[in-house]
DNA sequence: CGGGACTCCTGAGGGC
DNA sequence: TGCCCTCAGGAGTCCC
């Protein structure tokens, strides 16, 4: 599913939610993740109190107790469920009418908190991951380890970009893409970061001018935080953790839009498919050079 | 080390 | 209906 708006806009309604509740018990339906779920990690979460949800790239920082740390990633298909029994409309508004039965299935984990309240994690493809810390050392973690800044930090900008590509031979999709890079973009703002710079994905990094360099750390800031803004973007199985659609996916311009007219009005081209990584990239013949 | 191919998993949708 | 193919917001591993 997510990249970093999703995960930003998922962090901040568990924030509004599940912070300062404290864990009763948890059930594993299907602990077989991307990585096996470490079951004494998670049931020392036990009648601990969910104190702090934080973000880092597409990561979920859950601190727990006084010296816990459950790191989560939602991979692909990964999505948070809340449950208030109290509060009726909700539960049957959104999560078990929306989905009828036929979701419950992928419900991989499930937090019983306060008050019969739950935290359902929920994912198809189970590429997503729960692994737990000690608070100490949860920075130095694998996953931590070689992520580049995000886009909305200050050190992410030109200077930072064009050392990071020097001598590199990729491509431009290929190196945003990249975690190690700049960390939180994902298949959809990647393509749109790059028909916002007017590069094709496939150029290679060693090709760019300083002044696409700009354009692209530039559109990279500009489309993160309008789409944070907007709630994220929401196809397929994308939702906040209270079921809110995000709007970002309205102001697409070429992610999976693959035959459509270009959106730039004095341009009567049609949007193209093309594998790079393996994965779908979509751009405009005239427009992106 | 760089880069490409392959892998995990489940489901949707199209063609025949 | 069923089968087979391709595709999907991710990212780690293996091999040349």
């Amino acid at each position: 599913m997510p990249e970093l708006p999703e995960v930003e806009v998922v962090k901040r309604s568990l924030e509004k939610k599940v912070q300062n509740l404290i864990i009763k018990k948890v059930k594993i339906n299907d602990g077989n993740l991307r990585y096996k779920v470490n079951k004494s990690g998670i049931f020392k979460l036990l009648g601990k109190r969910i104190k702090k949800i934080e973000r880092r790239s597409k990561f979920l920082i859950f601190k727990v107790g006084n010296n816990i740390v459950m790191l989560v990633h939602l991979g692909m298909t990964g999505k948070f469920f809340f449950i208030n029994k109290k509060n009726k409309k909700f539960k049957t508004s959104f999560y078990y009418n929306l989905n009828k039965n036929k979701d419950h299935k992928h419900d991989r984990i499930i937090f019983f908190l306060e008050n019969k309240q739950k935290l359902i994690y929920n994912d198809i493809r189970k590429f997503g991951f729960f692994k737990f810390f000690d608070t100490k050392k949860y920075r130095d973690n694998p996953h931590f380890k070689n992520l580049g800044p995000e886009p909305l930090d200050r050190n992410c900008n030109f200077e930072y970009f064009k050392k990071y590509i020097l001598g590199k031979s990729r491509t431009i999709k290929d190196i945003l893409m990249d975690q190690k890079c700049i960390s939180g973009l994902g298949n959809i703002y990647v393509n749109e970061i790059l028909f916002c710079s007017g590069i094709k994905p496939n150029k290679k990094v060693v090709k760019l001018t300083n002044k696409d360099i700009k354009k692209i750390i530039l559109n990279a800031k500009k489309i993160i935080k309008n789409s944070i803004k907007l709630g994220g973007s929401s196809i397929k199985d994308f939702s906040s953790s209270d079921g809110k659609k995000g709007a970002f996916q309205q102001t697409f311009k070429v992610y999976g839009r693959n035959g459509e007219n270009c959106s730039n009005t004095d341009c009567n081209k049609k949007i193209t498919r093309l594998k790079i990584s393996n994965r779908s990239s979509f751009y405009c013949p005239r427009c992106q050079k």
